[in-house]
DNA sequence: AACGTCACG
DNA sequence: ACGTACGTGACGTTG
């Protein structure tokens, strides 16, 4: 049967435009973007390759209002205009449709779900198989025995594809596609802003169209009493029938616009590849240029030095791990996940790529593999190139390897050339290698969804475990030819030793410290918790009291309408959704209503309850008794680590209530915990950095900095300080470094903006090296487009260019506030690799279990407490030389509560 | 999935 | 006239 595929050109614009968005937006020489035409270009390409159609078209919207809109203002009335950066792509891709002669259809009046819609009757009537391809999911109601929808998805970077005929649906919703738009119809749509029913949201939806049919016959049945509604959504339903009769119009793909077209004109036809060359050319689109060898002759020379991955013979899989030149194993580990609950992450691995010389070797796990892998990775002498490495880390300790000599992370690197990115392989080799992944591997999964028999589910795993095996190849030789790139990229930017001596060795101290977890005792961590449900159960009667009415608190709506509604206390502060009620809000209210006050015990303590006793409990390692949270390297913005699964960083500290969880963190028996913070990490980076005579003095002196801090603000002399005029310094030095804003400030102290502003003036006056830093580091940023630490972390501040003034004064901020948060995350790290040098070198069994910043914890046999003390206090204090001191306060307790 | 809230540095 | 302090992650509700 010939086949047609039909595209929905704005909507497969749109996914592209933001699927495609890393940090190095694909530009042309002078700057257009061009990263929608290239993703949307791949998903071309990928469906004519899977489907081989006879006929093509692609549909677009113009602009102008549509029946739609006559019908109804509201439509799409929430929508915002198209970015001006996606806007600029939409006459390009249209030309280089052109010049592959694909017919582009348009319709004043009409959306392209509309000839979409129409096209798609008139060439199944034609006896054609129809595919639509659309990110949109309210095409479904066009599926048919002979019509299917595909919808592009991004998973993990890739785009992968799902497809809906009308058993799909019938699968899926239980109903003919027709008949959702009786479901739209009660459901509404908030992104088209179709109203809909209101209370009615897609699962009940469903069911009623499941139920009675259609809109019409639902209301029939309730005219003639034959329905079984009752309660609220009766009442909704009947009430908004003019409603439910208007959004099935608004929703109902309109498949009669009057196009008249023939089959001809749609043929698949013979590109102008002349055009097609120059605007590729233009588009920098170089992968393309090569993939269909649209400049024949200049091709021939980089041919035999690329391992073509689509050719299965250029894979060489064996058993026996290859000879590795120059001792460098650039490599990929293929795992599948597993149910094992005493594993600290759940998967096996199950083979191995490796790239050397100019070869891919793919080796699967059988008896020997574990031996095999032992041999090269406890290997001191070879070193390790990969992707994710601290995940491999923990992988391979699992099988009994500790993996020796890690030299290259790409997702490391590419997080150092740019920390405000995302780092999945395919991702990284777009920005890198100007190679896009999805183009290489086959597709997935067309055929799921389908009817299969025992063979072709037979032909379907081998199919798997090809591409499975072709994606792994693929990424080993990516981490070949990454490292390459991102090297010469880091020496560009200076960033080598930061990438080589600090950010490298973090990948083992964390994977270390994901490996040690922290011990948790689980019954004092039950206790804890019943004590907390027993005193939220009385809070919850109270609060039931005192309100007069039984409510959900958690539900800050419920809760606004009872508190500003009901009892009639004043507004304080709006949100997006209604009144606010959050701490700041309740402390004002404090004295109006003893509800309060309960309020306030009943927040901290469910917070307590569900995030950290509840929450908690599902990570606790059944075999280990540890907690084994993730910490993650390539996260934030500024250096800092992250954490995960759970978060240990944000257990509670400030309140004492909160703090006795820590009393269930305990080292292993016969062994204590060392615990050391670095004292004002932050302000003597800024100290440094800006190298003010008063602060560095200040710092070298040993002075209370708030103190003296409060002394310049409020001019008095220093004896004279109040603990209030401390408190509030304090508040301004944290505003410094937060990137001073005068209304921060003041809503921070609850003073006004304009006594806020005189603090800071004041505090910039007295400190005016600092305010020289402020006024250059902002200038800088806005030259050079970023701002970097002192070892030279770099960060984008792309919001400085924006056209909002918001968003350019966060831009301001950022660039403050980057170097010192950086800065000191980078001295962080340089202090826990040395640690992890020491303790490895002096062969001790104490182990890194924590860090949160500032403050990092080891867990040390009794026997080495002294020398370990010892060696933190000099490891942190020395990480790096400051023209202030670094101070680290060391400590030792039986639990994480009593570390001072 | 987005939002509000709240835990940490 | 606008409407925010910097950096994170988790939970519960809502639509």
């Amino acid at each position: 049967m010939d086949k047609l595929i039909l595209i929905d050109g704005n909507s497969i614009m749109n996914r592209a435009f933001y699927g495609i968005m890393g940090s190095k937006m694909l530009t042309t020489k002078d700057g257009k973007y061009t990263n929608a035409i290239y993703g949307f270009l791949a998903i071309l390409f990928k469906i004519l390759e899977d489907i081989q159609p006879q006929y093509i078209a692609v549909a677009f919207d113009l602009k102008g209002p549509t029946e739609r809109h006559k019908m109804y203002e509201g439509y799409k009335a929430n929508r915002h205009g198209m970015p001006e950066e996606l806007a600029q792509q939409m006459p390009v891709i249209k030309d280089v449709l052109r010049a592959m002669n694909i017919d582009i259809i348009e319709k004043q009046g009409y959306e392209g779900d509309d000839i979409l819609g129409t096209l798609a009757q008139f060439g199944e009537k034609q006896g054609l198989d129809v595919t639509i391809l659309s990110g949109d999911r309210d095409t479904f109601q066009l599926a048919s025995d002979h019509i299917t929808i595909r919808i592009p998805r991004t998973k993990s970077g890739k785009t992968e594809t799902e497809d809906y005929d009308r058993n799909k649906i019938l699968e899926e919703y239980g109903l003919e596609p027709k008949q959702l738009i009786e479901v739209k119809a009660l459901q509404g749509d908030t992104s088209d802003n179709i109203p809909g029913v209101p209370g009615i949201g897609p699962k009940t939806a469903i069911s009623l169209i499941q139920k009675y049919g259609t809109v019409e016959n639902l209301y029939e049945k309730i005219e003639t009493g034959e329905d079984d509604l009752k309660g609220k959504q009766r009442e909704n339903i009947v009430n908004n029938k003019e409603m439910a009769q208007l959004s099935k119009k608004l929703g109902k793909i309109n498949i009669e616009v009057p196009i008249d077209l023939s089959l001809d004109e749609i043929k698949i036809e013979e590109w102008d590849k002349i055009k097609v060359l120059e605007l590729f050319e233009e588009l920098r689109f170089n992968r393309y240029i090569e993939r269909f060898k649209l400049k024949e002759i200049e091709n021939r020379n980089d041919e035999k030095n690329n391992i073509d991955i689509e050719k299965d013979s250029d894979i060489i899989e064996t058993k026996e791990i290859p000879d590795l030149k120059n001792n460098k194993l650039y490599y990929y580990l293929e795992c599948k996940e597993n149910q094992k609950n005493e594993d600290i992450i759940k998967k096996d691995i199950v083979a191995i790529s490796i790239y050397t010389e100019n070869k891919l070797y793919y080796i699967r796990a059988d008896e020997e593999f574990k031996e095999k892998l032992k041999n090269i990775f406890e290997n001191e002498k070879i070193e390790k190139y990969g992707y994710n490495l601290a995940e491999d880390y923990i992988l391979l300790k699992q099988i009994g390897i500790t993996m020796k000599n890690i030299v290259y992370d790409v997702k490391v690197a590419a997080y150092i050339l740019n920390p405000t990115s995302k780092y999945t392989m395919d991702v990284i080799a777009r920005d890198y290698l100007e190679i896009d992944n999805s183009e290489f591997l086959q597709t997935k999964n067309e055929s799921e969804g389908k009817q299969t028999s025992l063979f072709d589910n037979e032909q379907q795993n081998l199919q798997q475990e090809n591409s499975k095996k072709m994606e792994n190849c693929l990424y080993a030789k990516e981490v070949y030819e990454l490292a390459k790139v991102t090297n010469e990229k880091l020496e560009e930017i200076n960033a080598m030793n930061l990438f080589k001596n600090i950010d490298m060795p973090t990948v083992e101290v964390l994977a270390e410290m994901q490996w040690n977890g922290m011990y948790v005792d689980i019954n004092e961590l039950e206790e804890y918790g019943k004590e907390l449900k027993d005193k939220i159960d009385i809070l919850i009667k109270e609060i039931y009291e005192l309100s007069g009415e039984e409510f959900n608190i958690n539900s800050t709506k419920q809760l606004g309408e009872i508190l500003f509604e009901k009892l009639k206390l004043p507004v304080v502060k709006k949100n997006k959704s209604g009144y606010s009620t959050d701490v700041d809000v309740l402390e004002k209210l404090k004295y109006e209503h003893p509800v309060i006050e309960k309020l306030l015990e009943y927040r901290q303590l469910t917070k307590l309850n569900s995030t950290y006793v509840e929450g908690m409990k599902p990570y606790i390692n059944p075999k280990t008794k540890r907690i084994h949270s993730f910490f993650h390297q390539t996260i934030t913005a500024t250096g800092r680590i992250s954490s995960t699964e759970p978060n240990l960083q944000n257990i509670p500290t400030r309140f004492e209530i909160g703090k006795r969880l820590r009393k269930v963190f305990k080292p292993a028996e016969g062994c204590i915990y060392i615990d050391a913070d670095y004292s004002q990490i932050e302000l003597r980076v800024l100290a440094h950095i800006s190298n003010d005579e008063h602060m560095v003095q200040a710092f070298i002196n040993g002075e209370d900095i708030h103190k003296q801090a409060a002394s310049k603000v409020f001019n008095i002399p220093i004896e004279e300080v109040t603990k209030e005029q401390r408190s509030n310094a304090k508040a301004v030095n944290f505003g410094i470094v937060y990137g001073i804003s005068d209304f921060g400030l003041g809503e921070q102290l609850h003073i006004s903006r304009k006594k806020a502003k005189q603090y800071i003036d004041q505090y910039l006056e007295e400190y005016s090296g600092i305010k020289e830093f402020m006024t250059k580091i902002i200038e800088k940023a806005k030259d050079t487009g970023y701002v970097e630490t002192q070892f030279n972390r770099r960060r984008y501040i792309p919001e400085l260019k924006s056209n909002n003034y918001m968003v350019r004064q966060f831009g301001q901020r950022v660039a403050m506030n980057t170097p010192i948060q950086g800065t000191a995350a980078d001295i962080m790290k340089i202090a826990m690799k040395n640690v992890l040098k020491e303790l490895k070198t002096k062969n001790m069994k104490t182990k890194i279990v924590l860090q949160v910043h500032d403050e990092m914890m080891l867990e040390a046999p009794l026997e080495e407490v002294e020398i370990v003390k010892e060696m933190l206090k000099k490891c942190m204090e020395n990480a790096c030389k400051l023209n202030v001191p670094l101070i680290a306060e060391v400590s030792e307790a039986t639990n994480w509560y009593d570390c001072k």
